[in-house]
RNA sequence: GGGCAAAUUCCAGAGUGGCCAAAUGGGGCAGACUGUAAAUCUGCUGUCUUUCGACUUCGGUGGUUCGAAUCCAUCUUUGCCCA
């Protein structure tokens, strides 16, 4: 019997998530819900992978979601990301789908399916600026004076401790309901690719963006008025590309550090991955390479 | 043809007689992570060994020395300079 109330799709980047999930979503009448941190802005699409025109089948749209929601510049977070998929989430199901979610950012795809609880706790100006002048060994000894803390996050950066003191202090002094997440049943796929392969796409892929034209997206977004700090802040192609166009990096430097940090992100999200697996989150691994229908039929069987 | 300089562990690059398996950076690998997560942070990175430790490395060969990546000779290669 199918006990599953949601399918998801993960992987490192440059593996084929979203051909599989666009696939299986088709073949399931059914629409897939985005697992990406950075795909949510608008008019960052090469930089991120985003492909919208992979969302049609032989003339046939699928629905998408979490995609192209937040401006350049905005600052998405994993609050607002878990509060956006269970309004998506929720409406698809009661339309008596089973949804596909896809995305390759750990932390948006284990909060939704280890049902973080989350509390909406705002920025405290006041008490970051009481705060930061503080050693990191001050504002260990701070949190030690809590009760107990929110999370288990590392704290080993001023930045972190920072605002896990506002978290507590905001559980301190408010009356806090924590978010109802309901219980998600997910037929986890992992897109498993080799090392090698792995790195070889990743590097096929981006030199083929950048042909696309996406030094030019990224002109675009900054002479659309997106300081360019805010831009690096977003890390990999955001980040080199625009170093590169005020001056800081030459094309070549910016080609081959980029083609690094992709390589290395992509490492720590099969870090992200099976920590994930040991926190309890089982993940059927399927090799990338398979044909996609394979693949679809593979895991259609499965929810049976 | 002559002169000079250099060859170091995956790469770059320190080291110039014992404290050197060899600084540092990069890369690579592994890991943490419930609040910027495409971020941030940690560990490992010659071989064998659980540890102690043992063994093999600093272009090749041969020397000097109690002891050499470090000194000498020679060979090879590379770069620069004079022809």
């Amino acid at each position: 019997m199918q006990s599953y109330n949601l399918v998801t799709i993960l992987g490192p980047t440059a593996c084929g998530k979203t051909t599989l999930a666009v696939a299986l979503a088709d073949r399931l009448k059914t629409a897939v819900i985005s697992a990406d941190s950075r795909q949510v802005y608008r008019s960052m699409d090469l930089g991120t992978g985003k492909d919208l025109g992979e969302y049609r089948i032989d003339g046939r749209e699928v629905p998408y979601h979490l995609i192209d929601i937040a401006d350049a510049g905005y600052k998405y977070n994993v609050f607002e990301y878990q509060r956006d998929f269970l309004k998506v989430y929720e409406a698809l199901r009661a339309e008596g789908q089973l949804p596909v979610l896809c995305g390759g950012t750990g932390m948006y795809l284990e909060s939704v399916l280890r049902g973080y609880h989350l509390v909406e706790v705002p920025e405290d100006k006041a008490l970051r600026e009481s705060l930061a002048d503080k050693s990191l060994d001050e504002l260990t000894d701070i949190l030690r004076g809590y009760k107990q803390l929110h999370n288990t996050t590392d704290v080993d950066t001023c930045k972190r401790a920072i605002r896990a003191i506002e978290i507590e202090e905001y559980y301190r002094t408010h009356d806090v309901s924590i978010r109802e997440f309901p219980e998600i049943k997910s037929l986890t796929i992992g897109l498993d690719v080799s090392r090698e392969l792995r790195r070889e796409r990743i590097s096929r892929r981006l030199r083929e963006r950048l042909e696309q034209g996406m030094v030019d997206e990224v002109k675009g977004i900054l002479a659309a008025g997106v300081a360019p700090d805010d831009l690096i802040y977003y890390g990999l192609e955001y980040k080199y590309l625009t170093m590169y166009i005020i001056g800081q990096l030459s094309y070549e430097e910016m080609v081959s550090q980029l083609e690094i940090a992709i390589h290395q992100f992509a490492k720590r999200q099969m870090t992200y991955f099976r920590g994930m697996e040991r926190r309890g989150v089982p993940i059927h691994w399927i090799d990338a390479t398979m044909p996609t229908e394979e693949k679809v039929e593979c895991i259609v069987s499965m929810l049976k």
